[in-house]
DNA sequence: TCTGGGGTCCTAGGACCC
DNA sequence: TCTGGGGTCCTAGGACCC
């Protein structure tokens, strides 16, 4: 490996990464406010809708009475305060919350704030990159405004639009910016330049770095390498040896807050999917109706995402988890594009007989992917029918 | 008392073609 | 008869992210 040599830009960019602060408790908060202050945790798969009272008052279901398989997807500051974070299993944080209120997800909802505050802060500026429901970068180098009034700016338009508030990184890369988002939540906006790295980055776990996940993290602490600092100080071929060039590489890079990649304003999907667990292991003899309806299921709501959204694939996969958590994959690549309910089906059926099926299910998938518009595959499987046509007369 | 659902990207081997 | 690389497509698994 080579020496890294930072290639310091002759006009640094500016980059903001914006996260919205506990976005799917903050906006359950929107709609039940006497819930402020207490500790709150918003569950994947419980069915906990508040009951109403003849009063008028309303009656939150409580962790303690939680049962099933669902894990928190958002907690209030109070929940953190308690242990309670994002992917936590439900019945796990029951035990250490056990009198926080427990709300279900409401995707429509999430969806509808997401929409007003990506509106709002394109109407500041416009070079935005998705990055999920609660979470963009933008691309502020052309803004002419200085960067901290812009920032209050974006924070005051977000609040305006849907009371809720977010936290903002700014700083020459995403990288920096994504790691700066996080530092001064709830509310925060952190500006960091490249003089700032020392000081308030290396210190940093490397799990702070996004890209380092738990794998990777793990087997730094094995050599020893806890924070970005030491990460920054480790020898490339330490590294090299470990994680591989490509991957050794990139390590050297981050640890040294270096990140070239562009701010990216569109993208096409490459994959559409519908998986669900159920509530108990399925037997594949046994359960085997109800197996069956699911899989069909998922086949069908697949087949209506792809038509809604107006695109069409070609691989078709499944995929499988057993009681054991082992996950195994199959797909299939057909010779034309689908959005069909049925033709998915088929395929996938087909994916589905590829695998031993010698344990109970958990979790059960389909995905379809090689996608392009609808329109285009319209046009071409017509000027094939065509040519079919043409040859046969 | 483990561990959701919807994604992206990377790696690696084999088939197949030139 | 043996031996090449290079490129693309397909498939399976895994890490990681929100």
């Amino acid at each position: 490996m080579s020496p890294i040599s930072p290639p310091a830009p002759a006009s640094p960019r500016r980059i903001a990464h914006l996260d919205m602060d506990a976005f799917y408790a903050s906006v359950a908060l929107l709609r039940y406010p006497e819930l402020r202050g207490l500790p709150v945790v918003i569950g994947a798969g419980s069915h906990a809708e508040p009951q109403v009272q003849a009063d008028g008052t309303r009656v939150f279901a409580r962790l303690r009475d939680y049962v099933g398989r669902g894990v928190i997807t958002t907690s209030t500051y109070e929940a953190r305060a308690l242990g309670v974070f994002s992917a936590m299993g439900m019945m796990k944080a029951a035990r250490l919350a056990p009198d926080a209120i427990m709300l279900p997800v409401d995707f429509p909802s999430y969806r509808h704030y997401s929409r007003l505050f990506k509106e709002a802060v394109a109407e500041v500026a416009p070079a935005i990159e998705d990055r999920g429901i609660d979470e963009i970068y933008i691309d502020l180098t052309a803004h002419p405004d200085p960067t901290r009034e812009l920032g209050q700016r974006i924070k005051a338009a977000v609040k305006e639009a849907t009371g809720l508030c977010c936290s903002i990184g700014i700083s020459p890369n995403k990288l920096l910016s994504k790691i700066g988002s996080d530092l001064e939540k709830p509310d925060g906006l952190t500006i960091l330049s490249m003089d700032d790295l020392e000081r308030r980055i290396w210190p940093l776990s490397v799990r702070k770095i996004n890209g380092i996940g738990p794998k990777a993290g793990a087997r730094l602490v094995g050599l020893g390498i806890n924070t970005v600092a030491e990460l920054a100080q480790a020898a490339p071929a330490l590294l090299q040896k470990h994680f591989g060039l490509g991957y050794a590489r990139w390590l050297v890079e981050v640890a040294h807050g270096i990140d070239e990649r562009p701010v990216v304003t569109y993208s096409e999907p490459k994959s559409l999917s519908r998986e669900t667990t159920f509530e108990r292991d399925l037997h594949v003899v046994r359960d085997r109706a109800v197996l069956s309806g699911i899989f069909l299921d998922l086949c069908t709501r697949l087949a209506a995402d792809l038509q809604r959204k107006g695109y069409v694939g070609r691989t078709i996969g499944i995929k499988l988890r057993f009681d054991d958590f082992r996950t195994v994959t199959r797909d299939i690549t057909l010779p034309d594009a689908t959005a069909d309910a049925q033709a998915i089906h088929h395929a996938a059926g087909v994916c589905l007989k590829r695998i031993t099926l010698d344990h109970r299910i958990r979790l059960l998938g389909v995905r379809v992917g090689t996608l392009s518009h609808k329109t285009d595959a319209e046009q071409s499987t017509e000027a094939f029918k065509h040519g079919v046509q043409l040859t046969l007369c």
